[in-house]
DNA sequence: TTATTTAATGTAATCGTTTGCATTTTATTT
DNA sequence: AAATAAAATGCAAACGATTACATTAAATAA
C-alpha cells in the first residue's frame, strides 16, 4: 500500500501543459483522444497525467459541456423486489454508456418526491426516470423537466392523467384480467380483492381489468370484500380479519401485491383455512417470497428487467438524439407484457 | 398543466442581476441568505429568480466550491436485504444534510468495483462508502481517496488487511460464536457449515467465531461438511446434496446467509428430513424470507439501520470537521452488535 | 524552389457561482 | 455639521475543461 500524502495538491490540465511545455488545449484534446493531436504528444500527455496523479474534473467539464452525465431516478423504495431488479438492470445498461444513476427513494411520500424532483432538477441531471409515489396525483413538480426539454420517463407507476412525458408501464390491465380469469376458471365466484389506492396507475388498471372480466362472467365483486389501501402486511392482516369476520367467506383473494398475498397465506394458515381447497390466492409481482412460502403463491410476473431494457433504450435514444426528443409526441407510451406464474395457491 | 416551452433559455444569476440592476455578487449572496444583504433586496432577488424560472447550477457552484455534495456508495447488490435497508437509512440521513447518494453496484465483481471506484473518484464525490465485493483482496483502487484525504468508509464487508480507511463492521466474530454456541446448546455435535469465501471479511470472522467456540466445546468441524463459496441458492443445493450423499449426516447446518438457509429448509423438505428434530438450521442476516418460510428460520440480525446511522454519523463528522479527518488515525474502527433471532429451525 | 494542402498546436473566451477586497451608502456618534 | 462606524453592494478574479478560430509547422504538389 503506497500511500503518499505529500503530493496532494490537485493537478489540472494546466499543470500537465506546463510540465510538458504545451498548451492546455492540447492536453485536453490529447486526453479526449481528439484525432487532431499527434500520437506522440497524446502519449506524452497521458503519461504525464498519470505521473502527476491527474484526475479529470467532471464538475468543470459538466459546466462547460452543460451535461452532467448523471441520470436521476426516483423510486418508491429500493427494497421492493420489482424496483431492485429494475434498478440493477437499468444501471448496468447506463454504466456502459458512461452515465451514472442517482437513485432516490420517495418512501411513497408525495412531499419527498417533490423535494427529490427539485433537487435533481437543480443537480442538472441529464434525464429523469420516475416511478411515482402511491398518492401522487399532481405532477407539476416535474414541469421543469418538461419545460426545459429534459428527457423524463415514467415507468410502472405512471401518471393517470395526461402528462407530456414518456411512459413505459406494465400491462396492469391485462394482469387484472389474467388474475380474474384464472380465478373464474378455477370456479370462484366469491372473490375478495385487496388493492392499492386507485390514485396509483397500476392499481387502477389492475382493478379495471379485474372488474371487466368479472362483469363478463357475471360475477360481482362484493363491496365489503374490496380494499383500496397501502399494501403493507399490517393493512393486509386487518383487511383479512374483516373479510373473514362475517358469515359468508370468499373462495378466493386477489392481492395486488405479494406482500399482501404472503399475509393472506399466513392468515389462512393461522385460521386453519385450507389453500387452495377452501381459499385460492393470487398475488402480483412475483416477489421471491411468493415462491418460498408454503404453499407457494400464484402470482403475476411484471418482468422488471424487460422494463428496464425498454427504459434504457428509450432513454439513451432521447439523450443521443435531439430529433427523437422533438418528435417524441407520438409514440410516447409503451406497454410491457405480464405473465402469470402458476403455483400452489390456485 | 401549464407547460410553456418558449421561455426555455436557462437563466443565470447574471440575468437576475441585470433585470434588477444589481451585481451578480449581490444576487448570489441574496440567494444564499448571506446576512450582508438587506432584507429588501433579498426578497426582490428571490422573487425575480422565481419569475425568471431560475434554477441553481450545481455544476458551477461545485466547481467553485470544490464540493460536489455527492456521496458515493458501492454495494455488492442492492437486492440484498441488508444493503437495501442500509441504503434507505443512510440516504434518509444524508438527504437532511443536503447530500445526495450515488448508489452503485459491483455485482460482486472486483473489476466492476475498480471501475466504479475510479468513476466516483473522477466524479469528485465528497466521500465514498463501500461494502466490498466477495473477492476483493487488493484495495489499491481506493488509494486515490486516501491520498487526497477524501473520507472513505468501509462497512459490513471491509478490508481484511490493514488499510488506512474508516471501518464500521458488524460483529461477525460474535455472530459466529452465537450461532455455534446455540447449536451446541441444542446438543448438536455434527455440524455442517456453508460459508462465503474467506477472502471476505464477514465470512472469515464468522468462521473464526464458529471454530473458536466449537474448539472450546471439543466439537470438530468435518472438512467434508465445510463449504466456502458464493452463497447462491444453486451452490447451496449442490453443497446440500453432497452433504447428504454420504453415510453419516449432520445434525445441524450453519448457513452464513439466509439464501442458503432457505435452500437448506427447502432441501430438507424435499428429502423428508424433519426440522428441527432431525436437522437444525441457523442462517444469517434476518432476511424477510427467513421468517416467511416454514418452518421460520433462526438467524442472526445484523441491524442494518443501526449500521447506517453509525456510518452517517461518522461520515458527516468527517465531512464537516477537518480536524476529525486529520486526527482520524485513532478510533478508525467500530463494531456494531448482532443479535440472534430464534425461530423454529433450532 | 515556391505554392498549396494538411497536420499539429496555440489563443482566448466561455460555462455560472462564489468571495476577498474594495467602495458606496446609510446610520450613529460627538 | 462633521466624523466615525456600520451596513449594503460592487468589482473582478478565480474554479478547470472545452472549443471555435487562429497560427505555425510539416508535407505534398506544381
Amino acid at each position: 500500500m503506497k500511500i503518499d500524502k505529500n503530493e496532494n495538491s490537485e493537478k489540472s490540465i494546466v499543470d500537465i501543459a506546463k510540465a510538458l511545455g504545451v498548451s492546455a488545449a492540447t492536453v485536453s484534446r490529447a486526453l479526449n483522444d481528439n484525432p487532431r493531436i499527434s500520437e506522440a504528444t497524446r502519449k506524452r500527455v497521458k503519461e504525464k497525467a498519470i505521473e502527476l496523479g491527474y484526475r479529470h474534473n467532471s464538475m468543470a467539464s459538466s459546466l462547460r459541456n452543460k451535461k452532467s452525465k448523471i441520470i436521476g431516478l426516483i423510486v418508491p423504495r429500493i427494497s421492493m423486489y420489482f424496483h431492485a431488479v429494475f434498478i440493477t438492470a437499468l444501471q448496468n445498461r447506463l454504466q456502459d454508456e458512461g452515465y451514472s444513476l442517482m437513485v432516490c427513494q420517495s418512501n411513497d411520500s408525495v412531499a419527498v418526491e417533490q423535494k427529490l424532483a427539485n433537487t435533481l432538477y437543480s443537480s442538472r441531471v441529464d434525464a429523469l426516470v420516475v416511478s411515482l409515489a402511491l398518492y401522487t396525483e399532481d405532477y407539476s413538480h416535474f414541469d421543469g423537466f418538461i419545460n426545459r426539454g429534459i428527457p423524463l420517463i415514467f415507468y410502472d407507476r405512471v401518471p393517470t392523467k395526461d402528462y407530456p412525458a414518456h411512459i413505459i408501464q406494465g400491462d396492469d390491465y391485462r394482469g387484472g384480467t389474467i388474475a380474474g380469469n384464472h380465478l373464474i376458471e378455477m370456479g370462484c365466484r366469491k372473490i375478495a380483492y385487496i388493492s392499492g389506492p386507485l390514485s396509483c396507475s397500476i392499481y387502477k388498471e389492475r382493478t379495471e381489468g379485474l372488474k371487466d372480466v368479472l362483469k363478463k362472467a357475471k360475477v360481482t365483486l362484493a363491496k365489503k370484500w374490496c380494499f383500496y389501501q397501502e399494501l403493507t402486511a399490517e393493512n393486509a392482516w386487518n383487511s383479512l380479519r374483516q373479510i373473514f369476520a362475517g358469515e359468508e367467506t370468499p373462495e378466493a383473494i386477489f392481492a395486488s401485491n405479494d406482500t399482501t398475498a404472503v399475509a393472506a397465506v399466513e392468515f389462512a394458515r393461522e385460521q386453519g383455512i385450507k389453500i387452495p381447497q377452501e381459499l385460492k390466492i393470487i398475488g402480483y409481482s412475483n416477489d421471491p417470497r411468493a415462491s418460498i412460502i408454503s404453499p407457494p403463491i400464484t402470482t403475476i410476473d411484471q418482468h422488471p428487467d424487460e422494463m428496464a431494457h425498454r427504459v434504457a433504450y428509450k432513454l439513451l435514444n432521447l439523450l443521443k438524439d435531439k430529433y427523437a426528443r422533438e418528435n417524441a409526441d407520438t409514440n410516447r407510451k409503451e406497454i410491457v407484457p405480464v405473465t402469470m406464474v402458476r403455483r400452489m395457491t390456485t
